[in-house]
DNA sequence: GTTTATGCAAATTCTTTGCAATACT
DNA sequence: AGTATTGCAAAGAATTTGCATAAAC
């Protein structure tokens, strides 16, 4: 197992405070989060330009991933499934309606999308909204 | 065919010169629309508040759905392939890398994702990303 | 004549940027 | 020492809201 210490170091980047805890956040959390949920979890006091930052370089090294969002907040969440070698293109995120997290889910199916002519496809990334397990619960 | 004052007063909304305009802009755009993209089209000048206001109105009614976006910005599309009785709740779209341009796709196949024990599913969005037919040209 | 929608201005939220000071290797 | 990163403050987008006026039914 890695530290975060290790996984930091390990892309090419400095370690420092922020970007261990806010990766520590990452790690700790099991949805994905925007810079505000990161700002309220991160313990010691990081600027809000520092966080934006610090996204910017996890994704650019391929640590986290973005999260499509319906709302105008861009949301990441770790590459758990992804290593740095093989990083996968394709995301299925679970939105609740509920309690408004998302959710990573497993990926099931690699679904085959057949483009128009001349299209060239990078990435896939699907959203599901609906209902999570836990707020289901509440209906009950 | 309907025009768009009557597609308006079908779904119970009043005809107004800015609801007439911004519906124009979308029947007539082929890709998926931001605020600022609307407001560029619409002919006469009409508050960035109405703009928003009338994508809610229109949003809320399902003449249009939202487009999820990986940037801060939402966009919206046409609900074309779905009318007022019979509402799709599942939209892929492509985004072009090169162009910025956001494409409906027409429906090819309808995933099923397995979702875990508990979930329920109410919309499925999925946005593929890549290089559409147009700028793939550019690099011949 | 009511009710609903608009415009304007102001406020909020989200995100980015320049620059000097600081921390990392 | 030399380079990358941070904090701060300010600027820039995107989006929302209150309120008086105007338009729709």
């Amino acid at each position: 197992m890695q530290s975060t210490d290790q996984l930091i170091q390990s892309v090419g980047l400095r370690k420092t405070e922020s970007r261990v805890e806010i990766l520590t956040v990452f790690l700790s959390s099991s949805f994905a989060l925007s810079e505000k949920k990161i700002q309220e979890k991160v313990n010691s006091t990081c600027d809000r330009a520092t966080v934006y930052r610090t996204l910017k370089s996890f994704l650019k090294k391929g640590l986290i991933h973005k999260v499509l969002d319906d709302s105008s907040t861009v949301k990441y969440a770790l590459c758990s499934s992804c290593d740095s070698k093989n990083h996968s293109h394709s995301h299925i995120h679970f939105k609740c309606d509920a309690c408004g997290e998302t959710f990573c889910v497993e990926q099931v199916n690699n679904e085959k999308y057949v483009l128009p002519k001349g299209f060239t496809k990078k990435e896939t990334h699907t959203l599901i909204t609906g209902v999570c397990k836990n707020c289901n619960k509440s209906f009950l």
